[in-house]
DNA sequence: GACCTGACGGTAC
DNA sequence: GGTACCGCCAGGT
């Protein structure tokens, strides 16, 4: 189902810059709130996209993607865009926070 | 077609 | 408050 994937696309796309989400609000904006692990998934194929993915991490703020990218880029994006950061690999998520199911409805 | 894996999340202890 | 375990959906082998 690829279509799934256009739309963890779409909405992170819509993440304004300076700041993040959570694969569970994309997951549960696209009605499969258990399925977070999807949105990485997703994420995975998108990060050889124009998608802006590094705009995303866990419940917990952690990069847990920044793997998937090329050196410390995703890291290096987020502090580019002022992202506060409270530790090496881990942003505010409390102060950066963008859930799509508030700003999108 | 069955089993295993994967950028996670919530609950239980 | 931190760690551990189970659940979730989709894709690949």
């Amino acid at each position: 189902m690829e279509d799934y994937y256009q739309r963890v696309y779409k909405i992170v796309e819509q993440i304004p810059k300076g700041k993040v989400t959570t694969y569970g609000s994309i997951a549960r904006y696209l009605g499969i709130a258990s399925g977070a692990r999807m949105v990485g998934y997703a994420l995975n194929k998108a990060a050889e996209t124009n998608i802006p993915a590094h705009r995303v991490v866990n419940r917990n703020g952690e990069l847990t993607g920044r793997a998937y990218f090329p050196d410390d880029t995703m890291r290096e994006r987020l502090k580019q865009e002022n992202i506060r950061f409270i530790d090496e690999y881990q942003v505010d998520i409390d102060q950066h926070l963008w859930d799509p199911n508030e700003e999108m409805g």
